[in-house]
DNA sequence: CTCGACGCTCAGCTCTTTCACAGCTCGTCA
DNA sequence: TGACGAGCTGTGAAAGAGCTGAGCGTCGAG
């Protein structure tokens, strides 16, 4: 889950920050707008928060850009509670949903995990594949029937590779989007949490999901 | 799938190469701009990244001089963010995609498909030669929708035939585009994968896909 | 302060993949 | 038809990609 917050006050930057990382989500911070933009554009998010007061280019500048290059990355806006104008504008202009300033960062979790789930089509954003499930909302893995415990990382982990079902995920871009690394570590780092998951998930059970394509990378498949 | 990296910063540069080397592609990579020049005038890649700040040369009069040469290879720059007037001077002066830094990788990827895709034509960057189906983007192959597995260097080498169905590839087109080697090692080891291919893709089939052109080459081709 | 959970590194092991090589087959041409 | 060379293929060695158990440092809870 890789989120940009796009916030020029610090305090509430970092606050945001922290508390998508707690939900296992790798975050983007950035204090100016078009330097926003550019990240936005180039970092393919799963999300963006995007304050609308910001230094440089208003944030219903950058909104419009986006949506003007195609981006469909689903956008949460942050409003100051009187304007109530500009929030109207932000929802015409691509927003998918809005916060007025102050909120409590528990709503505002609760909203991205419902942009995201719009986004999947998934049914109530409950990921699933073959007999396993994850419930974002709950952070709550289940293999048939099955409780399943996932330290944080781990849990980090299986709902990129949940969200990407049947596609091969590069080393590069597990790094990116679980660690929020941009460089190579030359750690084998990634290996060894695949192999946490599979110990939990596929250990024990006839029809393994978690596959290794040597020389590329990992896929999760049911079939 | 050949392509050249002009990059200086060691670390993006390896980044880049790793991640593009487990999309199977052969990846030269350059630290020095007009050493990279040279390469790219000499080394018939199938794209070209190229970061717009460099030592020696700057990217843009690389990327001015490659045009002026005539050639047609597509070439994704990369620039810092604040470099706005660079980025509307690179497209300009031919290339044909940017990136900013710092950018996801998955983003890069998913810009140079775009940019093969756009060469060869394909519809959604699919390749099919007869009822032999390539998806890139998931590295699946399937003969009459049976899935085929394949190596990592199978799959290069038939992504390879795929790209250019039709037309007879010569072992030394194919070393260096597959293998990555410019001189003649003198082994056989085209033959041997072509013999694997075969293998798995031809065999049991009524209508074969790859032949031999003796005294040339190979050609992959339906009907 | 102590303890345990977690994130991560490292090194040794396993097994696939890659490739060299040699003997074979088959097509071509005299 | 026979000789030659191009290409095919089975065998096995070497490299390397991935797996995994041991262990270390950090941080937060008790």
């Amino acid at each position: 889950m890789r989120i940009l917050v796009i916030e020029d006050e610090t305090k509430v930057g970092s606050f945001i920050r922290r508390a998508l990382e707690e939900e296992s989500a790798a975050v983007d911070l950035c204090a100016d707008g078009g330097e926003g933009l550019e990240w936005a554009l180039g970092g393919s998010y799963d999300a963006i928060v995007l304050d609308l007061m910001l230094p440089n280019m208003p944030g219903l500048e950058i909104l419009k850009r986006l949506r003007k290059e195609g981006l469909q990355t689903p956008v949460l806006i942050l409003t100051a509670r009187s304007q109530v104008d500009q929030r109207v504008q932000g929802l015409d202009a691509g927003a998918d949903d809005y916060l007025t300033k102050p909120f409590a960062i528990e709503e505002l979790l609760a909203r991205i995990r419902v942009l995201l789930r719009r986004g999947t089509g998934e049914a109530k954003g409950i990921l699933q594949v073959d007999d396993l499930v994850l419930n974002p909302a709950s952070r709550e893995v289940t293999r048939g029937g099955q409780r399943i415990e996932l330290t944080s990382k781990e849990y980090a982990l299986l709902e990129y590779l949940m969200r990407n079902h049947g596609r091969v995920l590069t080393r590069p871009m597990i790094s990116e989007h679980v660690w929020n690394l941009d460089f190579d570590t030359f750690t084998n780092v990634i290996d060894v949490y695949v192999n946490y998951l599979r110990n939990k998930i596929d250990r024990g059970h006839e029809r393994k999901l978690i596959h290794t394509v040597r020389g590329s990378g990992y896929v999760l498949r049911g079939d």
